[in-house]
DNA sequence: CTCTGTGCAAAGCGTTTGCAAACGA
DNA sequence: TCGTTTGCAAACGCTTTGCACAGAG
């Protein structure tokens, strides 16, 4: 497991082991439920509290270490922050990917039009993947 | 207050004055929070209650007459469905505006690209309005 | 050494459920 | 009339809080 030591810091988090294994089950994982996190967490440290999932969770959304990923008809996951991408997910395993979509030219458009001053681009395509797709 | 009954019935919902004062409600104000929704539902019922307000949304929601919109940072809303949108969404005083945006290539293509089915396309754009960026 | 984080238990809050009475068709 | 809906109260599940102890810096 690699040492997120100076990933945490730079968020002004201490580094405790389980915020450590937080960041690598992220790094893993991509994107993870509070519940999926949890039953992961529980295998590297038998008495952990789901308060503590909590706690760190939420302590990493404000100091901009994670964010959550609202999909439509489904549970939140949390990614860690990088830059600004859209997401793609499967509606039958519900497997998410991170893609780059170009959408600036949408935000001009709808700036000018509507006199907005958009800070924030959120788009998420559902579907079925390959693999489910086939079954 | 004009009639809904027939848009209800279309969905398979029996027209209760609950139901009604709901859907005139949505047609009004576009978007809506079940806390919103419920506060504007007392003054017309005093002793409605706040799980005849769920058990309708669910209702709606599972025969398609209404749709859930989940938007970043902020508590889901309401809205009649209609045909495909996207939404553009004050951070500030957070009004909710129905925009058409064109996605068809960016799902074509993400669709190839992945080798996904995609089925639906949520594009959520949040920053300020007109009126909250000169206060 | 000091301040922050952890785990536990309890509290909180939004949402759902069960039931008897009221109502729509 | 019959099946559905309503309102109430209780239950539920997820999330947050308070506290004492442990641990990071």
């Amino acid at each position: 497991m690699i040492n997120y030591t100076n990933n945490l810091r730079e968020h002004n988090l201490k580094a405790t082991p389980q915020r450590l294994a937080i960041t690598d089950i992220l790094y893993t994982k991509g994107h993870i439920s509070v519940e999926v996190l949890y039953e992961m967490m529980l295998k590297k440290f038998n008495s952990i509290s789901l308060a503590t999932i909590y706690k760190n969770i939420n302590l990493m959304i404000e100091n901009s270490f994670i964010q959550e990923v609202k999909i439509p008809n489904a549970k939140s996951v949390y990614e860690l922050t990088k830059e600004e991408h859209s997401h793609l997910v499967c509606q039958k395993c519900n497997k998410v990917l991170d893609i780059k979509i170009d959408l600036d030219s949408i935000v001009t458009q709808t700036s000018d039009a509507y006199h907005f001053n958009i800070k924030n681009s959120n788009l998420i395509l559902s579907g079925l993947c390959q693999n489910c797709q086939q079954l």
